[in-house]
DNA sequence: TAACTAACGTACCAGTTCGTACATTCAAAG
DNA sequence: CTTTGAATGTACGAACTGGTACGTTAGTTA
């Protein structure tokens, strides 16, 4: 009658990395989808295999928590930035693969950019102190300038453009894209993520950074 | 000695108009400061000059009340869209100032686009119960498909170009610039909403935009 | 195997926050 | 002048929520 009882695959098995980084992935999506006071320790402690308690001994309470997720993601938007090869393109083709890249990454990590979102909603007051950031974000406008440099020394590009404007050209695209979806689609019934639509929209990017470059 | 007392100009009228315009004002600040979560009905009463009752007596809650904040906010920002002629400006020239107008709405009002974000961040659950939001917004956009199709019949535009899809890069750009700010100046160390550097980024979205226009 | 510490769980508290019951006052209508 | 209802103020409650005190267990080391 009493059969054998197959042991469950989530007992605990203390794992302190294990425990922090579950805390750490719920607690990114609570984040991201709730904002800073709409999430709630409660919930995020619930939807991981831990309690309450574990998030104040990991991370000290809802605010580091917060700084916690938004540091690694960061870290983890930067480190694959920095993944591109750029240089053995022609200048054209570089900015407009530098641009795709970041379509790709803002389209592939919305809970990034809804926390961006969050961030300034909070006048960046916690990223501000993170100042790590600033140089994984700054390494990655290096590359965009070099690629620059190169096309306006071949002449094929305008010689009056700043490489931190580019950047934030594409960016806005980008993060538009991924961030205003929702009411983008509420008011005009076009839904910006639509798979049909993607290579649209990345062909558009790279037309329209290319076309403000061009000579 | 006793001089005669001035009375004083907020002394308690009975005034519904004005009571529930005060609370509309200061609920578009702190909703837009603070998200819908992080708004206080208490910190929203305490500053206006009337009581968190009356809150409750005009609009019945708080989300009741925010839904009033966005409607008026959308209708605002619409109806001076609307009010733009371009039907005497050449294709080009007409493109560019549409562009233009967006631009200084943007800038002219942050509460609306801090909005913005707070409703994307409740993927415009609220949005979506107001239809005549819809109108309003796609007026919008019928503006610059006229213009479009001048551009197009008079031969100085490409012929596969979307109206929606342009105005999705002109919010795009505005949206960001103003949204954006505070990580951006953070990580980059630019203040985007600097005075000394509008009209380069104002003259930087025309040429943008007629760039990828342009045949 | 006994001691020790990191990892974990339970129960609870104190402050906050949305919302409301109830009393009161102003001003217009008759 | 009286009536009447809209407009307003006060005080409070119930639920929520971040945070913590305290006890327990697992795994490691001597």
């Amino acid at each position: 009658m009493a059969e054998k009882i197959v042991e469950a695959p989530d007992v605990r098995r203390r794992d302190a990395a294990r425990t922090r980084a579950e805390i750490l992935d719920v607690a990114t999506d609570e984040f991201a989808n709730r904002g800073f006071s709409g999430a709630r320790v409660d919930e995020i402690a619930a939807r991981t295999r831990t309690t309450k308690r574990m998030i104040y001994y990991y991370f000290g309470g809802k605010e580091q928590l917060y700084r916690a997720v938004l540091e690694r993601a960061y870290s983890e938007i930067r480190a694959a930035e920095r993944a591109v090869d750029v240089e053995h393109l022609d200048p054209m083709t570089g900015v407009r693969r530098l641009a795709e890249v970041t379509f790709d990454h803002h389209e592939a990590h919305p809970a990034f950019i809804q926390l961006v979102g969050v961030e300034n909603a909070q006048h960046a007051r916690h990223v501000a102190h993170v100042a790590q950031l600033v140089d994984l974000n700054s390494s990655a406008v290096d590359l965009l300038q070099g690629v620059l440099h190169r096309g306006q020394a071949d002449g094929v590009f305008r010689t009056d453009v700043d490489a931190l404007d580019v950047h934030m050209m594409i960016s806005s695209f980008c993060f538009f894209r991924v961030a205003n979806r929702h009411t983008f689609g509420a008011l005009f019934d076009r839904d910006l993520l639509d798979p049909s639509r993607r290579a649209h929209y990345r062909a558009m990017l790279g037309d329209l950074i290319t076309g403000y470059l061009r000579i």
